[in-house]
DNA sequence: CAGAATCCTAACCGATACTG
DNA sequence: CAGTATCGGTTAGGATTCTG
């Protein structure tokens, strides 16, 4: 796509926050490539198990939080080589041995990861209070229904 | 995603918040936080739409490309009041009016979402490289079954 | 206009069994 | 060890209908 977009700069934003300006109709600024790669369950784990060095097959499903199966780390997996974020070398051993490392582009994004576990670290307080209030009063709310 | 894992924590305290349970030295801990939040096909842009400033719902809708059904929409745009990303005021009008903005919070976030933005649109072209050559070189592969 | 409720499909994902 | 293939459960998400 070429991202040849008029800049509508609607009025003057009062905070220093982005001005996202998005016209694009069908991905809004790429937004959406990057999502859905990310957007999948398991492919930013992957990501960052790889991103402290090469792994075999077995190796990072293991180290993978929360226990993903095999069939999702090869699907995952086989997209984020299709992808070019992934390198899998593939050893004609017996029994057969299969690497995988993060691509210069892989490591472009575990950056981003980066951001995107500071953000959430940084702010799940505010988040986690943000739905207690937000919970806590939608109970309010409730007729709660009793007998 | 699910709220799979009702986190168990080594002290036996069973509590009912999604109490993210994570000894890892790797800072994947807390991305699913983020994840979750904007793993969902919309919540992204819905982000960027309200980054520019405040919408009613019919103008928020309108204005997401692809076509946010309503339904989706009202999912979106209630799971992030609850995370506190999105602040939602209703005037008890006729007909009624509902308008949308960011929190700070939620304005914390842009800056994330353009950063993401702007990894996608400097590499996308590297991705769609990588894809016609795994795809190119998957179709050598295939035995192409001659009839 | 805003949104709640219902129905239905497609995709995601895990468990299992089989192959090389 | 490193997959592939298949089945079934769960969920995401669209279309439609109804209400205030």
């Amino acid at each position: 796509m070429s991202a040849g977009h008029t800049a509508v700069t609607t009025s003057g934003t009062t905070t220093d926050e982005p001005v996202i300006v998005c016209e694009t109709p069908q991905d809004e600024c790429g937004v959406r490539d990057v999502l859905d790669r990310l957007g999948d369950k398991w492919s930013v784990y992957v990501v960052v198990e790889l991103a402290s060095g090469v792994l075999r097959f077995k190796e990072l499903q293991r180290r993978i939080h929360g226990g993903i199966s095999q069939r999702m780390l090869t699907l995952t997996v086989r997209r984020l080589e299709r992808d070019g974020l992934v390198k899998r070398t593939v050893y004609p051993t017996v029994p057969p041995q299969v690497e995988y490392e993060l691509t210069d582009l892989g490591h472009s994004l575990t950056h981003l990861v980066k951001s995107l576990a500071d953000w959430s670290i940084a702010h799940r307080p505010d988040i986690a209070a943000a739905r207690e209030a937000y919970d806590g009063k939608a109970a309010q709310e409730e007729p709660a229904a009793a007998g």
